[in-house]
Formats: C-alpha cells, structure tokens, sequence
DNA sequence: TGTCGTATACGCGTATACATATTTAAGCGG
DNA sequence: CCGCTTAAATATGTATACGCGTATACGACA
C-alpha cells in the first residue's frame, strides 16, 4: 500500500479529524521512511484537497465551513445530475446489471465501516456508461472531502434504510431509461446527504 | 516569481507543447536548484492537470484527446454557466462596473501574448460575485489544461472580434440581471471556443 | 502582574549523496 | 542484415545533512 494511500486511509477513517496538523517528522518515522516521500504524499493530498499546505508552517487536514460545505453539495448535484442523466441515456444491457449488482453489494456494507467506499462505488458504477473519466474524478474529490468531515460520524445509519430505498428507486429509473426520474431521486438524495452532514457536523 | 509559476508559464506559452518530456535533471540545472524544488512543482502541475507524472519515468506535459476535449467544454459549459447564472443574480452596482471595466481592458489585450489571461479575468470578474471560489478553480484548472493546446495557436485572432461581441453582449444582459439571456450567450461562447480550438488543434 | 524582548528548540525547505529502475546502445548470435 | 541479450549510461526515487524561519518558553522591565 502506497504512502499517501495510507496517509489517506488515516485521515477518511477518523484518525486524523479536521484541522489535525500533519508533521512531515512525525510521518515520516510513523511510516519508516524518509520525509522525501511524505511531502510527496502530502502534496498529492493538497491536490485532492484533503489537506492544506501553509507555506513553512506545514499541512493540517482541511476544515470546511458551512458554506463550503453548501458549494460542495451543489456542486455534487449538478455534476452527479448530469453524469447520471448522460449515463442513463448510455446505459445498455450490462451497465444494468452492474448496478443491480453494485446496488445489492452496497446494501450489505451499509452501516459497515467504510460505507463510504461502497456508496461511492454504487453511484460510481451508475455513472460509468457516461465516459466521463475527468467529471467522475471531480465528483470523486468533492466526494472524498465530505468523507474528511462525515469519518468518526458512522451514526448516519438512522438514514440507512431511506438511502437503500433511494439507491433502489435510482437503479429502477435507470434500468428504465427514466433519466428525469434518475436525477430527480439522486437530487433529493444529495440533498439529504447534505443535511445528514450539517446536523451531525455543525 | 516561484519555480511552479514558471514552469506552468513555460508550458502555458507554449514553449513545451504538449506531449513534452520535462527532465528533472534538466528543469532543475535550468533554474539553478536541486531536484526536491523541481519535483514539488512538478507535482504541484500535475495536481493542475496541466502534467503527468508517469511514476520512475518522469513527466511529460498532457495531450488531450478530442474526447477528453469535448468532455472539458462540456464541464466549462455546465460550470461556468452555473456560475453565471448565480453571479448574476447576486452582482451589485459594484460587481456591474468591474465587469465593464474588465471588458475593456480584455479588449485591449485581444489578440496580444498572454490575452488568455486577459479573458479569463474577464470572465473570473463576472463569476466572482457569484460566491463560489471552489467552483471557480475547477473552471479555471478546465480552462487551463485548454490553454496547453491553445498556447502557440495565437492564430484563434480570426475570431477575436466576435468574441468581444460577445462580452459585450454578455456584459450588457449581466448588468441587466438578465440570466438565461446571459447564459444563453456564454454557451454558444463557449461552445465557438471548442469549436476554433478543435480546428486548429486536431 | 502583565507585556515585551530574547534565546532556545523544533520543523520545514533545500542541497547533496546514494540506490534503484529505465533507457539506450553496443555486442553477439542467427 | 535483423533481432536478442547484456551492460553502461542516464534519470528517477529516496535517505541524509544543513540552513533558515517560526513557535514557544523564559526572563527582564514597566
């Protein structure tokens, strides 16, 4: 496993919280190397926005206020909405089956840790048929930075069973071709993600 | 100036056209520093997307297919419409006279070295009071790995006057809080900007 | 007692040096 | 003459070492 893979891990799982201030020494004798590779890895997560890098002073995992929050969760709905429209429209026979097996292999990691894994690799299954490599990896990071706040709140599970509900109306829309049904549903569940996050994260 | 800045430049003016291999070895004698700087830049370029960094066989700047091509003009069409539409319904008296003051000044560097700059200060003004900073630097991250392609082809002046007859009638709806007529110009300005890059490009 | 100045220590940024992987070219065989 | 093997050269990845800035703690002074 890569470095920055299991700075990453330490970091999506809860170890180290927002604000959490990340010593390139500290680091680099936790993991065995040398401090080369940390700043390397640092670096690349100052590129996934994970962590920030103040010049000289070091990196600390990102914070994110309210509104940042809120830009995030729009920016979620427009380009998950189009992806998952531009999918739907490409989606043949196979691509359906995906989703129903990606539907049934998230329902049973739900409320299992690293959920959010499984959630991501549902909608990311879903969206596949689009060939939209650059926008699922922006979907991706904007994704990955609400994990930095929701780790260490595995206590989302009272919304378990509405999001399986969800994933499965999605995927019956989506087998359907029903692209307005699609987004439709995906828009209220990203909307319920976002206030499942404030009420636990503010 | 910082060694990532001029490097980005380097590659942005198009003296390192896509498809180039940047050398650390090289890049770092050229700029009289070892290779842990050059390597933090380089790095810090391909968080851009601006290069790629093939891990034990160095960097090279990105080439984009037509593909990846129309999925970013696509991206820019969604995004920074999204943008607009929200800035315009936000822009004070202030905001409306920084975008008439950047329209001419985007019209006086047309057509000269750098008026890809020019142009997206131009339209940064006008998304900037829609409040969305991260938002906008995906825009810009987009608009940049366009810049790659573009840089040499400073031959896209056939089209300058009618871009500029753009701005000024997207000014004009902006200032008006006209969105969807706003909108409605930045699409097809966006979409002429695929279309006179794929022409010179492909 | 509170505040400012200084000294010490800690951590980041970078240069140098070494290990490893890749590329290239030369040499050998078919 | 072409292709494969091998070895030297080159470049990347990493470890170690040093310089510098910043933070913190202690002490002097108001």
């Amino acid at each position: 496993m890569a470095l920055v893979d299991q700075i990453r891990a330490s970091i999506l799982n809860g170890e180290s919280g927002p604000g959490t201030v990340l010593s390139q020494t500290d680091l680099a004798a936790a993991h065995g190397v040398s401090r080369i590779p940390v700043r390397d890895a640092l670096q690349a997560l100052a590129a996934e926005k994970i962590v920030e890098i103040l010049p000289g002073k070091g990196a600390r995992v990102i914070t994110l206020s309210a509104d940042e929050l809120d830009e995030i969760f729009d920016l979620r709905t427009l380009l998950e909405c189009d992806l998952l429209r531009r999918a739907t429209a490409l989606a043949d026979a196979k691509a359906h089956a995906e989703a129903e097996y990606m539907l049934q292999k998230s329902s049973l990691e739900a409320e299992r840790p690293g959920w959010h894994a499984g959630d991501w690799d549902f909608h990311r299954t879903l969206y596949l048929p689009a060939g939209r490599p650059r926008q699922l990896s922006i979907v991706e990071e904007l994704r990955t930075s609400c994990v930095v706040h929701a780790a260490g709140y595995a206590g989302l599970a009272s919304e378990t069973q509405q999001w399986l509900e969800d994933h499965r109306r999605m995927v019956q829309a989506y087998v359907n071709g029903a692209a307005d049904e699609a987004c439709k549903l995906l828009h209220s569940h990203i909307i319920a993600a976002r206030n499942a996050l404030t009420s636990v994260a503010m």
